[in-house]
DNA sequence: CAGGAGCTATAGATGGTGTCTATGGGAAAC
DNA sequence: GTTTCCCATAGACACCATCTATAGCTCCTG
């Protein structure tokens, strides 16, 4: 693996050298004296063993073997250039973009005001989200496919690093038909005798909350499964029965008394909402950025 | 006029480090140690505010706004490597081209041996030839659109550097009609009473001729004007005159009979061949070598 | 599980070289 | 003739690119 060549700084000074025509004004665009700018160009001319300029009186003109040469390193200053342009507007959020992965309703109901900020204060920045069960965010986020997961917690993998965000209380929840039972405190094993709407997939909130059942003795079965948070909540105001939701997701609901909460003898797990990323792994800017803000 | 940005030194170092994947590849190929890499790579780093490589425990990988980086700096590399192996090429006289400006006599009779070595010594390198007067192969030169130019001696001017190339002698020579002039003496006079041929053009040789006419008191008028030397040949085998030509490009009908050479009793004058390159400026690398094949 | 073999990061020392100042020469302009 | 641009050269200096040495980390292997 042979990597002849001349220190590619020359070729910046002689960029500047050929398109200024002038030793002394290549010096002033780079912030050096003539006389390195006259050393620089030696240099290469040494090394090449061919002349690249003619020197007149009233500055220097390339030789055909120079301005050839300058055919090839005008090209190459212009992509320079634009790389270093290009990285100045990534550093500044002017373009880039921001892989999330994460659950609908956490999107939904969580992330989206966050969302719709950051796109309005960096409308360069392009958005990818990836939604997905939370084992899937975080192979996501392994594979190198989004920037960092937004799920519910508790997560133990020693390769993620972990942020806690809000906590958010998970809830019973029925709508007018069951509206007798607004006064009600519930035990567990009393719920069981109503019917009970959960979220289909195999959840973390949904996984705790059944957990929370068989550590009183008792065994959670819904009467329905849905797979979304939004039918979760239409079910139950259509009173099908009682689903259980996060409270921070029906506030609207729970405040125009199209829902209300069943009161329970048990205080339900509260669960944070977490934001991985990859442990030992630099933050993208707009991931950095986009973190900021959250917290 | 501004040049912002980084030194060009540490794109080279970046490029391998992207290419090999590995910091301590990249040293190798740059014949440097890793620290030194690790530190160029981190200056790369620090002058954008952005991370470029995930560090690993088997090397690195571009982060995505790393692998933006790249996708210029590649494009930039391979410009400039393809420029250096043009370089090493014009150098070599493996390409290249050679632009010579002359008279169409010189290039016929004196310069097409050495052409003919060139071209076959150095494939590559194409010729351009220029034909035209003395003065328009100064002006070719002059305007930089020759190389080196080929006239007939004496030149004088400050600008040019002229190397004497071997010397011509111009004479009278007559074909077969005129065969009992052969064993004759003639003095100047005398030529004039005979129908002579001469180059039409304001040649250097012409101008040489008359003016010696002149200087005896003779004025020398041409019974028929051509335009090539070729012609002169020509109309002097067919007998339509005597034509003043250098004896070297007759060499070949002296040698056969076809045309024979008048004695004089005044000596003519000698010109020598000048080889003329801009004084002050370098030699292109295929002007010098041919300057040196000539020699 | 310990040890070895990769890899990269960091610290500190050093020498090379890139840059500077000072100066000279040449051509053009005034 | 004098000035005023150029660029080239010489020599000195300081910076920084590079080095050596070392540490930390992960993976692999006996």
């Amino acid at each position: 693996m042979v990597s002849m060549g001349n220190n590619y700084e020359l070729y910046k000074v002689f960029y500047w050298a050929a398109k200024t025509g002038s030793l002394t004004q290549a010096a002033k665009a780079l912030y050096l004296t003539q006389p390195s700018v006259s050393h620089a160009i030696k240099q290469l001319e040494d090394r090449f063993g061919i002349t690249l300029f003619y020197r007149n009186p009233k500055g220097v003109a390339l030789t055909h073997e120079g301005s050839i040469l300058y055919s090839y390193i005008e090209q190459s200053h212009i992509l320079i250039t634009l790389a270093e342009e290009k990285m100045a507007a990534l550093k500044n959020l002017d373009i880039g973009e921001l892989r999330i992965g994460g659950s609908d309703s956490l999107f939904k109901h969580y992330l989206l005001p966050y969302l719709e900020d950051f796109n309005q204060t960096y409308p360069g920045i392009r958005l990818h989200l990836s939604h997905g069960t939370t084992p899937e965010v975080i192979s996501f986020l392994k594979e190198g496919r989004i920037d960092l997961g937004v799920v519910r917690m508790p997560i133990i993998d020693s390769q993620l690093e972990v942020r806690e965000s809000i906590q958010l209380q998970d809830c019973f929840v029925a709508g007018a038909r069951f509206a007798e039972l607004k006064e009600v405190v519930f035990s567990l094993d009393k719920l069981l005798q109503y019917p009970v709407i959960l979220f289909s997939r195999n959840s973390r909130a949904r996984m705790a909350i059944t957990e929370l059942f068989q550590s009183y003795g008792y065994t959670l079965k819904p009467e329905i499964e849905v797979g979304s948070v939004d039918l979760l909540i239409e079910f139950a105001r259509r009173g099908l029965g009682i689903s259980y939701v996060t409270r921070e997701f029906v506030t609207k609901e729970l405040e125009e008394g199209s829902l209300f909460e069943i009161s329970l003898d048990v205080r339900l797990p509260p669960s944070n909402v977490g934001i991985m990323t990859m442990r030992n792994m630099p933050l993208s800017i707009t991931a950095g950025r986009f973190i900021e803000l959250v917290r």
